[in-house]
DNA sequence: GTCCATGCAAACCTTTTGCACTATA
DNA sequence: TATAGTGCAAAAGGTTTGCATGGAC
């Protein structure tokens, strides 16, 4: 058994507690999201793991995944590009919200606590039970603007009704 | 040329900017967005459509979405549930997010400035030049917390390494 | 030895696209 | 009449599932 990471070994705690079996798969796809800082997808992982010599299918990824998510040691991420990614989850701070560039697609963390107080009066005041939250902000990167990118506007000239 | 919506002239004034042939296929898809206030899926707004004895495409009903949402007067939303939401763009306050019920799907909104205030911070900090953004809250609504349901939690029982 | 995981391919679901035909302006 | 839209069906792309085989415990 080799050298792995804290939440590398969380997560054969996790597959012991469900009673499931720690298999060389799910070994090697916990390691690839878990020594990478980015927001992987499962494309991404799996290249990971070919060039580790595993070839490991498409499903089990998947279901993998699936079980990292669950075990709340990997965070599921949907950033409207057709695809989820997953980051790993106990290096994230508490609070924190995403920058996504429209057109390179890097993604920014940020922290922010103060969404806390906004959810926290928010969810009180609807009644609402809050478990999670996800606060984006789009737009362009420092590097896209001064590579002199615009966004289009294809919008109405003037959303004021004239006719 | 029936009694429409403010939004609905506002779209035809906009095919026209555009150069665009107003049909009535695209004219009975924007009455059905900007007749509701809810957050259609394209199968609802089909539903809809089928309904009125309109028997128009998908396709159509996805090309005229997307001339909506560029238009501005039509915004897109993606809930995590696999696929889109459409929503009536000109009766948004400026700023708003979501409350989302993990239970039944019911889709609160709410208003909050502060959000503006923390993404003009977190923005400049960066460097970045934000469009827009999202903040979405998932939890429990209060009539699903009312009727007793509860939402599993198969994380790990202790995320702390004890071995 | 039992139970579950894996791999492959097929299925699934939403969304997009190609193309012959039709409607708008 | 020119130009663009529509409908259908097929394709695309990500994700899920069924099933026979193989591995964990």
């Amino acid at each position: 058994m080799v050298e792995v990471s804290p939440s590398h070994r969380l997560f054969r705690r996790y597959l012991k507690e469900q009673r499931l079996p720690v298999t060389h798969q799910r070994e090697a796809i916990a390691e690839v999201v878990f020594s990478s800082a980015e927001h992987l997808s499962v494309e991404e992982i799996e290249r990971r793991l070919r060039s580790g010599r595993n070839r490991i299918g498409k499903a089990t990824i998947y279901r993998t995944l699936d079980l990292l998510v669950r075990s709340r040691l990997v965070v599921e991420h949907d950033f409207g590009e057709g695809f989820k990614r997953y980051e790993h989850g106990l290096t994230q701070e508490p609070v924190h919200g995403h920058l996504i560039c429209l057109e390179c697609g890097r993604v920014i963390e940020f922290q922010s606590w103060e969404v806390q107080e906004v959810k926290a009066r928010i969810t009180q005041k609807h009644g609402f039970r809050p478990t999670r939250h996800k606060l984006e902000i789009y737009g362009l990167c420092q590097p896209c603007q001064e590579a002199g990118v615009e966004l289009p506007d294809d919008g109405l000239s003037c959303p004021i009704e004239t006719v």
